[in-house]
Formats: C-alpha cells, structure tokens, sequence
DNA sequence: GTCTGCCTACCAACTAGTAGGTAGATTCCT
DNA sequence: AGGAATCTACCTACTAGTTGGTAGGCAGAC
C-alpha cells in the first residue's frame, strides 16, 4: 500500500500518534492515570523517543491540552457557520457528546476530567485547562445571550448563570453516565434541561 | 493542654486519621495522585505501618469509599427528618456542598472525582463508587417524587430524569468551581437550578 | 554534513507491598 | 495474684517493579 499520501482523518504522524494516545489514556484515568510507558507501548515505540518529540510529560499534556482548545474554538466557530439558531446550537451540542459517549470514542471531556483533579496537575496544565472552561463557558454565553434576546431560549436568570449551569450539567452527565456505565444516562439527563430551555415548537 | 479525652468530632483513632488524610488526598488529585508515603508524612507515622491497618491501597479506598456512602445515607435520613419539605431539602444538600466548597474542606464530591476515572479504578473501588451514585439519584428521585405530588417542585419530565439532572448539575458544579478556582461559582449555578424547580413563593 | 527520528542502556526516585522484630496492653490459665 | 500467651500497633529494613527523564549512538533524509 502507498504511504504518498497520509489519511486526511488519522494522521500518520508520530507526535500526533503520541497525542492521541494520550488522550485515550487521560480520558480514562486522568493525569496520573498513565506513564510513558504505556504510551509507548500502544504507539509502537521506544519510551525514550517520546521524550524526542514531548521532553517532559508535562509538555506533553500542555499541548494535548492546548490543542483540545483550539480544536473546540474551531469546531464551535464552525458549527455557528451552519448552525446559526441558538437552541439548535445546544442541540448539536450536546448531541455531539452523546454520539461521543454512545460509541465510546470520547466517553468523557478531557478537561471536565482534568478540572476534576485540578489541585493535583502541573500549574501549566491546570492554567490550559481554566483556559477551555472560560472559553467554552465564553461561547455558551454569547448563545443564550443571542437566543434571549431572539426568544428561542427561555431563560430565567442571566446569560451567563445559566450558561455555566448548562455547562455544569453536561459535564455532571458525562461522569453520571460513567458512573452507572450506561451510554444512555447522558441522553436522558440533556433531554429536560433542553426541554425546559427551549420553547414548545409542536 | 490537657489531653484527657479526645475531640468529639476529630478521633484520635489512627485507622481514621489514614482515612481522613486519603480522603484529604483523593479530593485533591483522584485515586492514583496519591501513595502511601504521602499519607506517612501526614499521619505522622511510618508507610509499612498504614498496611497494618489497611492491608493494600485498594482496601483503604474501598473502606472510605464505603464509609463515604454511610455516611450519606445517614446524613440524609436524618436530614429528612429535620427538614421534611422537598424545596427545603434541595436547599439544605445544595447548602451543604457550597458551604464545603466556600470553607475548603470538602472542595468536591469524593464519588463524583473518583466516578470521573472510574475505568482507571479497581474494580472493588468502581462498584463502591456505583453504589454511592445509585444511592443518591434514588434518594433524589424520592425528593422529586414527593415535590412533584405536593406540588412544592416543578417539574416538567419524570422524577427519575429530574433528579439525575439535579445530581449532574451540582457534581459539574463543583468541577467548574474547582476549573474557575472561585468558590461562588457554585451557588451561582445552583441558584437558577433551584429557582426554575421551586414556584415562587414571594 | 547536519538534522530528524528513533534506538539501547542507563539513572535516581518512587511505587505498593513484605519480612520480621519490639514494646506494651489484654486476656487466659492456674 | 502471677505468669504465659496473645494481640495491637508500630517500627526498621528490604524487595521487585515502575516512574519520568538522560546520555549517547545510529540510520536515513534534505
């Protein structure tokens, strides 16, 4: 088989390999949860050589996390490009994490798990993870800001309350469906709280 | 300062002193950010000595976490008895955990923490942490059910789904105010969370 | 010919856990 | 009551394995 050109989905590239090991690895135990080792393992190479392209294991974790940023900062830009009405924004959303939990891809956040253990993490990685909850807190905002004043959200106190008990309830029913090892928990907790914030259309 | 009989409240007991000291740890960095030395240090005691009392690391978590849950069922029971209103009940638990967050003892949920990296768990400590989740979403579930045939809750989906959103909202809660480093990121999340479920009454 | 990416071979520190001993309190037997 | 056996709670000293990280070498690409 050819390697001209790599996957435009799974990229062949031994940083990114490492990264998305990672990743794996933090969404099921968090930050002390694996050691180079078992990356190294499960990338296909030395433990040594990941110090090559991560030198400590905070770097690595830094930009892991740096890099979930950016790629929500994206995604959240790109899905106001085509899905422009607030409750359909919430939808999308949240619809975006149950497909992840259903299917086992992303069962969880990565900084929801990290800010769990926040008191615990290198100062460099807890101030990326502060960064994703401001930032996606930032953008829950602006939607239900948008969707009072449009009147397709129904909301009772301010903006930026009900944002951050959104946020908090997404990220409560993440580990709810964790805890009870059922995919479905997420779908039926987000169902009220969108229902309760969206008006009856039917 | 006499020593002739121990605190009430903080035993002498050295079993419950390493209980207290892993728990201090697990609410600071989960299950895996802590190890036997850390607790020596602070015990005041030698590492061999804590296998004594708790022959493995998964014994000491898996009591604490059982412990944990005790104390729960107690703590509700009784609060049930003091404050038998359901609007009443969900201000005193949601009270409870910001007053916790607020002083810093308690600054998250031992079961919520531990829940969020359930797949790194022992098993002997995730069906502990399952049974502390199932206990509280059914004494929820009652709350509701009671609210919502009284009339003092409302709700608009079943009490089951209710409740669950109620738990994940305080768990996220916590995690956001742990994220944003400000304790009264939680009362700020709870208070829309209770307004929308309790009619005014003003 | 130097840079990249990976390797082998280390290291000191730390991990949970074990072996075996000791001082003091309690219990049991006569 | 007095001695023996046992129990509790701790200790020192150790183990095997793991942790993140380093030093230095080597093959291939630009």
């Amino acid at each position: 088989m050819s390697m001209d050109k790599p996957s435009n989905t799974a990229p062949s590239n031994t940083a990114d390999d490492i990264l998305a090991a990672a990743r794996r690895f933090i969404v099921a135990g968090g930050y002390n949860g694996f050691s180079y080792a078992d990356i190294a393992e499960v990338v296909g190479i030395r433990k040594a050589s990941i110090h090559h392209h991560f030198p400590s294991k905070v770097d690595l974790v830094q930009t892991l996390v740096r890099r979930y940023l950016e790629d929500a900062v994206t995604g959240m830009t790109e899905l106001e490009r085509n899905v422009p009405g607030p409750p359909e924004l919430l939808r999308t959303y949240t619809g975006f994490w149950a497909q992840c939990i259903e299917d086992a891809s992303r069962p969880i956040c990565v900084c929801a798990l990290l800010a769990s253990e926040l008191p615990a993490l290198p100062p460099e990685v807890a101030v990326e993870v502060r960064a994703y909850f401001q930032f996606l807190s930032g953008w829950l905002t602006r939607v239900f800001e948008r969707g009072a004043a449009q009147g397709t959200l129904t909301i009772a106190a301010a903006p930026r309350a009900e944002a951050e008990a959104f946020m908090a309830t997404v990220h409560g029913a993440m580990i709810s469906a964790r805890a009870y090892g059922d995919v479905l928990t997420f779908g039926m907790i987000l169902a009220p709280t969108l229902q309760k914030l969206i008006p009856a259309t039917d």
